[in-house]
DNA sequence: CGCGGGTTTGATGATGCTCAAGCCCGGTGG
DNA sequence: CCACCGGGCTTGAGCATCATCAAACCCGCG
């Protein structure tokens, strides 16, 4: 599959690989011919980004999608007191963005940085509407992705309403095995709505139940 | 634009304008051929709920997504401790559904129930995909939709996160202006994650302010 | 060894929930 | 026309839960 090329050696095939992340995940939801799946690479620029990075902070408009091939962003902003939220955390696989900013070009209220140093393949602004032009079948993979997105988010609220404290952390930690080993549990804390002590509190009950 | 048809004086003007507000709300997002409105509409039926009728009850699969045309629904759905939480409401010009239970056909934790008598036009399980492949401008439709729904949806969770009880009212308020007035207030308590009790004393403390 | 980020632990206080009662108002039936 | 009823809103008192502030601790790293 890589090799017999005019690219550079080194550089083919890690470009290679991680587009092939990429158009997995598309084509496990829509089927791409071959030209659009071309058409689709030329699209998006890959871009490292070193931990503590930021790829969009709080007061420029959003400029780019970022799909996260590996490694581990954040979005987070912080409220009127101060203290930090967690919106949403971007694993290996996720898109990670802010689509309002995106599309309105307002300034973002948003930061967007990485908890570990991640890779990723980024689409900016200009060639969005390019590339659902070109191929239209992507607004289909948007669309589903959109709405899971959207179901994943009302479970969100519904615990963030209803659950006990130990719940919304229990929750946390099934939903997202991977992420609760990758990252600070005060972060965690930000995410769920709880102040690090607490959630320390949290644990240690939870440790002695068993 | 009525009149001279062979369908029931009385009845097709209604139908109608049912289907044009529907129209209009899709044609403010693309562009459709008067063929493909013809296909939409042979998508949707028209059904009329009253108020405290249920269209979706929980344990039931979601059969139906809803454009609501005059009325007022509302999801909500109860807890382990029998505590009622809104999901959402629907007014004039909003979709409605429990979009989960709608595609994966499991059933749905969430009941949707009338507010006021509504009018609602219905797309249900089976014309879905029919209708996105017949109009794939649809697809670009309801990606849009769906997009403008998460974005909405995460400023709740943020709100929810962070804001203050008499913000999270007075946030609602700016937000749903015109439901404010039409649902008793301790239903409204259960969309903002408050008891009907907190709410009353938080109003009072606000006529105070002025 | 010492520094710093992250976690834990404790004491205190504010905030919002619970339970219980009273109130207001519109609707219904005598 | 009045009496009563019920749903919704308000008010109050007591209590539980979490946030806050402050200090100690742990551990990896320079």
């Amino acid at each position: 599959m890589a090799g017999i090329h005019t690219v550079p050696a080194i550089l083919f095939p890690i470009l290679a690989i991680m587009y092939e992340v990429l158009l997995d995940n598309i084509n496990r939801k829509v089927t791409l011919s071959a030209e659009e799946q071309e058409v689709i690479k030329t699209c998006f620029v890959p871009k490292k980004i070193r931990k503590k990075q930021y790829v969009l902070q709080a007061g420029e408009a959003c400029k780019h999608i970022l799909f996260v091939e590996k490694g581990l962003l954040r979005t987070y902003y912080t409220d009127d007191n101060g203290g930090e939220h967690t919106v949403q955390f971007a694993p290996e696989n996720w898109w990670i963005s802010d689509m309002y900013s995106f599309l309105t070009n307002e300034p973002s209220l948003y930061n967007i940085t990485a908890l570990e140093d991640t890779e990723a393949l980024m689409l900016s602004n200009g060639t969005f509407e390019e590339m659902v032009t070109k191929v239209p079948k992507m607004e289909r993979y948007l669309r589903i992705l959109m709405q899971n997105n959207l179901v994943a988010l009302q479970r969100r609220i519904t615990g963030a309403l209803s659950d006990s404290t130990e719940e919304k952390y229990t929750r946390f930690t099934k939903t997202y095995p991977d992420i609760v080993n990758r990252v600070p549990q005060h972060i965690i804390a930000t995410y769920i709505g709880l102040t690090p002590e607490t959630l320390s509190r949290i644990r240690k009950q939870l440790l002695h139940k068993k």
